[in-house]
DNA sequence: CGACTGACCAGAT
DNA sequence: TATCTGGCCAGTC
């Protein structure tokens, strides 16, 4: 039965993603069961609370880049953070072909 | 209701 | 990998 809401299959599949691994809005929608609801993702991933647990940070979109404008206080955050992962990241980019997390 | 927007994507080239 | 294009989905005005 489906008695959990999709909310709840996002923050599970988000809290599963290993150190050192990242995943693309798609990949992260497809593995709560929801495929074709990257902007969806995204939407709830804005919602999180500033003090969240959730890895938030291993999400980044298709083409390997932080999703937030270049210079902003976020963008910076979350390169602080996958670099403290273990990931490497350059002008905002990150390899997919190195670090995108199997599943 | 239609138009616009956004932490987006996959396919073709 | 890069660029271009059409598509998708939920919110907001």
């Amino acid at each position: 039965m489906d008695s959990i809401s999709p909310e709840q299959r996002l923050y599970t599949a988000l809290a599963a993603i290993p150190p050192g691994y990242v995943v693309t809005y798609g990949q992260l929608a497809s593995l709560s069961g929801w495929p074709r609801r990257a902007r969806w993702v995204g939407q709830q991933l804005k919602r999180l609370p500033t003090g969240t647990t959730l890895p938030w940070h291993r999400v980044i979109n298709a083409a390997g880049k932080i999703s937030f404008p270049v210079g902003s206080d976020k963008a910076h955050e979350q390169a602080k953070r996958l670099r403290q992962d273990g990931v490497e990241v350059v002008h905002g980019k990150v390899s997919l072909a190195k670090y995108q997390w199997p599943g």
